[in-house]
DNA sequence: TACTTTTGTGGGAACGCTCCCACGACACTA
DNA sequence: TAGTGTCGTGGGAGCGTTCCCACAAAAGTA
């Protein structure tokens, strides 16, 4: 069944076939219905790749997850984040593609974009977390092909992106520790040529500046953004015997507790612990988790709406749009236990 | 830049550059070298529309997450299935398109049925954790589409599925529980209509009855596979004063454990916990959790390899395949701690 | 009334491949 | 020597759309 076949039974052209079909209003309503009929009936679908040829669009965006993330891929973000997108999708009539480096084999720039962009395999694509030097962005600026950064990179300002104020919110973390007196604070930053690693310290450093302290590189551990990560940098961290660590994830921040646990060291009393991303864990975490809350799956959502813009119209200004966070405050940071029911047996999440 | 130019290019016809671009043997190498210089030179890339609308085959598959389950989509479980189907597709030059239900319309079949399969986006596709009346599985199976689960199907031999053996699984967990001594042993189930849940509750039983124990139906609750589902279900159990429970996924053992410490009951000492499906958190839980590993990426690889024999040879007879899994016991069963390094600093992943 | 414009419809020409068949050149067999 | 394969190559015919232009009929304008 194809358009020729349900013109000839519509007694039309296959022309107006595919006005009907693409709601195109220049067709006659008696026509328009007639035409339906036959499409309901025969139960008709137009074919995706005879379109894409005819139309140069294939429906379909990419989503990227670099090398370097992928190890990462199980933090909760992630999962989130596709959420996010392939909802905007879906209600944008487009698919999603994974794409991801397995790692076996390096060349993510060279199968990728040799064969899913040059190939027009998609329309578009969005990139996870970049790093600060990746080469796929250079090459992508060159070659006019649509896509939008989940973060931002602080190189391109022609780039469009969809991020929180990762350097906003980690001030605001950390000015909470002040806050409570906290003088010697630690921090344990992600990988460290993420830009998102290097806004949370430049958050955490600025904070630390306005209170009149000077950041002690004795301070400063990098995990990976993961557990062990968490883990072991926080074991680097205990000699210098910090007051509070603002840990860069709470994947991280979970890692960390372990090591204090294994260490006999009462969390917040001894050492209070932050975290960054407002993960579900958090609020089971023992102590639970104060941290920052991202919107992550909006920021799918949204990186989704800015690139189908900026396919729509490749003449428009980049998109730099923040998305709002929240500080999630429990009890890791020294806060007393508010009152109310739990966590998992219904809501306490702070204003 | 097409075949066309590039046979120009090269003095040659364009069926010679397909055959050169499709690894087609019958081509003479002083021809092949000569083509493969101006496609090098030239940058070319063939247009996946067109070759799809020739050759009647897209190169992607589908992965489908039910509406049922993408509520807890941001289990550890799912990107960890994506990153092994993924890493699958990659080496066999395919892509993966993720295919799962908004919410807000619950149209999934409607949208996806129509418009992704039968507009021939898609050569297969992928269904994870599949519900016992999944009404798509129907409609896939009268339309010869080629497709594969990622668990299996109690009611449909003729479909084949990839899974790890739930029910021995949980039966070998529970008997581990019994070897403690333990005999009051309550379960919390995932979502009643989902084929795991119904396995490892058969698992289960089985264990129990081998014990010459009889299930008690008070101890059984059933959360629906997130952290806050396991809390409530345990609060439901708390009453019975179960000796051991057996959570039908970590992350609802997670929950549990939260309950307990709630309720100042002391873990292994009052109660054992164990959980299902071997999730990193679970080495870091207060305490460690004791419980089945999945070889979940494995199990993502397996399927869509599974999946692309389907499509090559559609006549073969379906395949049933199952995954070992691991008997991971840490500290919440009742098993004294391990020696050795700690999980997060090094391994201790029990044989 | 004669003209322009709008509306609805039809058909040709791509879009860039794959697949099938044809055909000459050469090697092998009888 | 003639017949039969195999090999390398070329070209035509789709695949199922969209897009553009043509064109008749109806509606609006002078």
């Amino acid at each position: 069944m194809n358009l020729e076949e349900v013109a000839r039974l519509a007694g039309v052209s296959r022309s107006t076939v595919s006005r009907v079909v693409n709601d195109d209003r220049r067709v006659s309503d008696t026509v328009r219905s007639r035409v339906q009929d036959i499409i309901r009936q025969h139960d008709y679908h137009p074919n995706a790749a005879a379109r894409s040829l005819a139309s140069r669009r294939t429906r379909i965006l990419g989503l990227l997850i670099p090398e370097a993330v992928s190890a990462v891929f199980s933090d909760p973000f992630f999962p989130r984040l596709i959420q996010g997108a392939v909802e905007a999708c879906n209600s944008a009539d487009y698919n999603l593609l994974m794409l991801m480096d397995s790692g076996n084999e390096s060349d993510v720039s060279d199968r990728l974009y040799r064969r899913v962009i040059r190939g027009h395999h998609l329309d578009g694509m969005l990139i996870v977390s970049s790093v600060v030097d990746d080469p796929m962005i250079k090459q992508l600026l060159a070659s006019d092909f649509p896509f939008v950064l989940v973060g931002r990179h602080p190189r391109y300002q022609e780039i469009s992106f969809v991020d929180v104020d990762n350097r906003a919110a980690a001030q605001s973390l950390v000015a909470h520790l002040l806050g409570h007196g906290y003088e010697q604070i630690a921090m344990i930053g992600g990988m460290r040529n993420m830009i998102a690693t290097i806004d949370r310290y430049g958050g955490y450093v600025t904070a630390l500046q306005e209170a009149g302290l000077m950041p002690d590189p004795q301070l400063i551990a990098y995990g990976d953004f993961d557990e062990q990560g968490g883990y072991r940098a926080m074991q680097q961290l205990l000699p210098y015997q910090p007051r509070a660590v603002f840990v860069a994830s709470d994947m991280m921040a979970f890692g960390a507790l372990q090591a204090l646990r294994d260490a006999g060291i009462q969390v917040p009393e001894e050492i209070a612990v932050v975290g960054f991303d407002g993960v579900a864990q958090g609020a089971v975490s023992q102590p639970p988790l104060s941290t920052i809350s991202q919107p992550i799956s909006d920021l799918g959502r949204e990186a989704i709406r800015v690139l189908l813009d900026a396919i729509e119209r490749p003449d428009r200004s980049p998109v730099h749009r923040f998305l709002p966070t929240q500080l999630t405050i429990r009890r890791s940071c020294g806060c007393p236990e508010t009152s109310g029911p739990h966590p998992l047996g219904g809501d306490r999440r702070a204003p």
